[in-house]
DNA sequence: GCAAATTAATGATTTATTCAAG
DNA sequence: CTTGAATAAATCATTAATTTGC
C-alpha cells in the first residue's frame, strides 16, 4: 500500500475507514486540535500527518458534493434550467422542430441567460437569475433563442416522420376572427392590414438560420 | 405456453408466481449461486435455464423501478406531463404572463391534446400520444392554449414585481406589431383596423378573452 | 365467432454508468 | 487516468392480448 520511498500519503484500509466514518458522523470540516487528535489516533494504523487528515476532509467534502450534484442533475431534466431539457420541451411544443446547432455543438446545448456584461448592470432582478434562455416565439413553426452571444433559429422542418404538423386547430375550424391583444396607432395598423393578409400556406419546408 | 421449436422461455404460470414471491420477500439481484438453486427449484415446473432466472430478475427490477418512476413522476412539477408545470413554464418563458382562468377553473387547468376522433384517424403516431397541450404562440407577449374545446388566450399584464420584462433584446427595437393569426376575411379585417386605432397605453391591466 | 391487424407485455441483448483497484 | 467487473438503462424482438371488420 506505501511504498518506503512514496512522495504521497496512502492511506490504510482502517485509516480510510475510520476518517469515512468520522466525516459520516458529522465531522466535515475538523479544527485545527481536531485534526491533531485524529492524526494521533490514526498513526497507531500507520504512517500519517496531520496535513493528511485536512487534505483527506477537504477533498472528501468537495468529492461527495461532487457525486451528490452529479446525481441530481441527472434527475433534473426537467427542471426548467436544464439546457437538455429545454431543447426537450421545445421538440414537444414543436415535434417537427430541431436545434439546429444542437448536434454540432461541441458541448451540449448551451444554457443561455443573459449576457454577463448585461447582468453586471444591476438589472438583477429575479427573473435574470432565473437564467432562462431568452427565446423569442415568431409564429407557430418557428422560434428563436439565445446562443451564446446569437440567436439561434429553429424552425419546423416539415413533415418528419411524426407526419402531420400538431396544429389541427387551424386545420379543421373556420377562421376565427383575428384578436387585437393591444390597441394599435393608426399607422401601424394600416401597415399590418396590408401585409398579413396572405394565407398561410400549408408546410413548406423552412430554412434554417443562425444569425450573426 | 411455450412452443415447442420456441426461441425464448415461456414461463408457467407458478415459475411466476414463485418468482414473484421471491422478489417480494426481497431477493433483487440473486448472485450466481442462488440463480443455480432458483433454477433447479423452477425446473419441476417446466423447462428453463439458469439464464432466464437471471434476466427475469433484471427484467423484474427494471420495470417495477420504471414503474415507481412513471409514479412518481406524475407527481412532479417539471414534467411536460404536469398542467401545472406547463403553467409554471409558460410564466418563465413569460413572467407576467397570467392563466387568466387558471384560478377560477373548478379543477386544475387541463392538460388537452388531440381529440379522441382526431386520434383515431390513424395519425397515432409517438407525439400525438404525448399528450401535449396544443398552444400557438401570437407573439413574444401572448399566446394561446387549447382549453377543453375553447382556446385559452393568455397575454401579458404588464409590468410585474419583477419589473421590468426580460425581453432587452425586443426593448431595444421598435415596438411590435400585432400579428395576425389566421387569415381575415377583407371584411372583418377592416373592422378590426377602425376599432382598435387608440395608441396603446403604457402599463394597462389588458382584457382576458376566451373565444366560442 | 374468427382471423387479420394492432397494441401491450416481457424475454433477451446491447449500451452506458458506476465504482473500485491498480 | 485507465481498466474491468457489476449492474442499471435502453433497446430489440417475440409472444400474448386486444381490437376490428367481416
Amino acid at each position: 500500500m506505501s511504498p518506503a520511498g512514496s512522495t504521497r500519503w496512502c492511506p490504510t484500509p482502517e485509516q480510510v475507514m475510520i476518517l469515512e466514518e468520522m466525516y459520516r458522523s458529522g465531522i466535515k470540516t475538523p479544527n485545527a486540535s481536531q485534526i491533531q487528535q485524529i492524526t494521533s489516533h490514526l498513526s497507531s494504523y500507520g504512517k500519517i500527518e496531520a496535513k493528511n487528515v485536512f487534505y483527506w476532509f477537504q477533498n472528501h467534502k468537495a468529492r461527495e458534493r461532487q457525486k451528490l450534484r452529479r446525481k441530481l442533475s441527472k434527475q433534473q431534466l426537467y427542471h426548467p434550467n436544464n439546457p437538455r431539457f429545454l431543447h426537450y420541451f421545445d421538440s414537444l411544443a414543436f415535434p417537427s422542430f430541431q436545434h439546429l446547432s444542437y448536434y454540432n455543438s461541441p458541448t451540449p446545448f448551451p444554457r443561455v441567460g443573459v449576457r454577463e456584461d448585461a447582468a453586471k448592470q444591476q438589472v438583477m432582478n429575479y427573473t435574470w437569475k432565473l437564467d432562462v434562455p431568452e427565446r423569442a416565439d415568431i409564429d407557430d413553426k418557428s422560434m428563436m433563442r439565445m446562443h451564446g452571444g446569437d440567436w439561434l433559429m429553429m424552425v419546423d422542418v416539415g413533415p418528419s416522420l411524426s407526419s402531420s404538423s400538431p396544429c389541427y386547430y387551424f386545420t379543421t375550424r373556420p377562421p376565427l376572427k383575428t384578436l387585437e391583444l393591444f390597441p394599435l396607432t393608426a399607422s401601424t395598423l394600416k401597415k399590418e392590414c396590408s401585409s398579413n393578409s396572405s394565407p398561410r400556406p400549408l408546410s413548406p419546408p423552412k430554412v434554417a438560420l443562425t444569425l450573426p
